[in-house]
DNA sequence: TCTGGGGTCCTAGGACCC
DNA sequence: TCTGGGGTCCTAGGACCC
């Protein structure tokens, strides 16, 4: 349920992990600390980056998506680990347990990273003494560092949490916007990455504090929806409210790989995005999920990379049923050339049970609209009542019916499958 | 001998319906 | 008589974030 707040009297807090990966292991095993320390996907591959590292390894200038050779030229004595997504999944609930002490409204934004509104917390003590508790929470209860900002949104919380790291609480208030923020480049905001920099500074926009006094229409001409809002960031607006539920419910699951070498051969790249396709279907599965789209996505030994997606009437879960329609939209749009990354995703998700029904309910309005079979279709509909898709006599009855005619596809054995599952339940 | 893998949201054009 | 707009769905791709 989305609550609207007011604009001013909220009070937000942005709990933000410093260096996750990296404290999670050192919390492992302390003999890591203090060294520089990498996480990096793929070590043995000649593709890896740095997906994390420890501050000293900042201190020799290794960087967060750097090659990893390249990594290793600035710092030939850097610890690589391999990432052990289950030390920090479990790291990551218990910092969310923690943040849950003292607020209802935490809204996880990542594995590591997280909103709070704490307007209503005072019976725990002042907002900083809030965050001071929970910054000394993590660290005695998980051994992990955090950078928790406090600020009345959550655009300048996840600002102030920037601002002093490791370990820092930074006060962020609306009337420190002009002294703090509006000194800083444009490319320093949150939702202002690169292309949006370089539009900016074509427009002579160079400071957050010139955003905040940029021309409406201008700005809107050249970033659309989004310059109105970037604007009232750099005013230090931003009304969002923070929903726990935001993250719960995900929109799309997929999964990708790239080539330790790059691959021209049909069969294998058949292979691998069969392997895709089981690794989405077990995701869905453990969510509770089925797609009503698959996207598939294609990128090319010269790094060109193109998406090509289709709905699907009847939504899937199984690996074949992935499988097959990915390998239908790899057929039809690849163009042969060597490929150095595939991926496979599952979109449009509706949950196992209720919504699946619902779904096909109104396929079933929509097809029998369409077709010859419509009157036939409204008979059986008064025989057997609204029940009629969930009834495997009926059907039968139908599919015997559209065998004759020919026409519609909606009524397939995906169909049937899924209504037995539902019933099931 | 460059540049991973997991996501979200937005835009824009064409199809199709009314 | 070839001509209106509004609305939704689908697809492709861009931008951004961690």
């Amino acid at each position: 349920m989305k609550q609207m707040y007011p604009k001013n009297g909220r009070v937000i807090l942005h709990v933000d992990m410093n260096s996750f990966y990296a404290s999670v292991e050192m919390a492992y095993d302390p003999s890591l600390r203090g060294k520089p320390l990498a996480i990096a996907g793929n070590p043995e591959e000649r593709r890896g980056i740095i997906v994390t590292c420890s501050y000293e390894a900042r201190k020799f200038g290794v960087k967060t998506t750097m090659p990893l050779w390249e990594a290793k030229k600035l710092c030939p004595q850097l610890i690589i680990m391999r990432p052990n997504f289950e030390r920090y999944r479990a790291a990551s609930i218990g910092m969310f347990e923690i943040l849950g002490n003292y607020s209802d409204l935490v809204e996880p934004v990542s594995i590591d990273e997280g909103y709070m509104d704490i307007t209503n917390s005072y019976a725990h003590g002042s907002p900083i003494e809030i965050a001071e508790m929970i910054q000394r929470r993590v660290i005695e209860q998980l051994d992990l560092p955090c950078s928790i900002g406090v600020a009345p949104n959550k655009f300048l919380a996840k600002m102030a949490s920037d601002m002093k790291k490791p370990m820092g609480i930074t006060i962020l208030r609306k009337r420190d916007v002009p002294a703090i923020l509006w000194p800083l480049d444009v490319e320093e905001m949150h939702g202002v990455g690169k292309k949006t920099g370089e539009k900016l500074r074509s427009l002579n926009i160079k400071t957050i504090g010139e955003l905040a006094k940029a021309n409406d229409m201008t700005l809107k001409m050249a970033l659309g929806i989004n310059g109105k809002r970037l604007k009232d960031k750099a005013n230090g607006e931003d009304n969002r409210p923070v929903d726990p539920e935001a993250a719960e419910e995900f929109k799309s699951v997929g999964n990708s790989t790239t080539l330790p070498r790059d691959i021209s051969n049909q069969k294998e790249l058949h292979k691998v995005l069969k392997e895709l396709a089981e690794k989405v279907s077990i995701r869905l599965k453990r969510k509770k999920v089925l797609a009503t789209g698959v996207s598939i996505t294609i990128r090319y030994k010269d790094r060109k990379t193109i998406t090509r997606s289709k709905k699907i009437n009847n939504p899937i879960q199984a690996t074949e049923e992935i499988f097959t329609v990915s390998k239908q939209l790899f057929q039809k749009h690849w163009n042969g050339n060597s490929v150095r990354l595939l991926g496979v995703t599952g979109t449009d998700l509706v949950e196992q049970g209720h919504a699946v029904k619902q779904l096909n309910l109104f396929n079933f309005e929509k097809e029998a609209k369409k077709e010859p079979l419509y009157h036939t279709l409204e008979k059986l509909r008064e025989k057997y009542g609204s029940k009629i898709i969930e009834n495997a006599a009926a059907l039968s009855d139908i599919q015997k019916k559209q065998a004759n005619i020919g026409t519609s596809t909606s009524f397939n054995k995906d169909f049937l499958q899924i209504n037995r599952n539902n019933d099931k339940e």
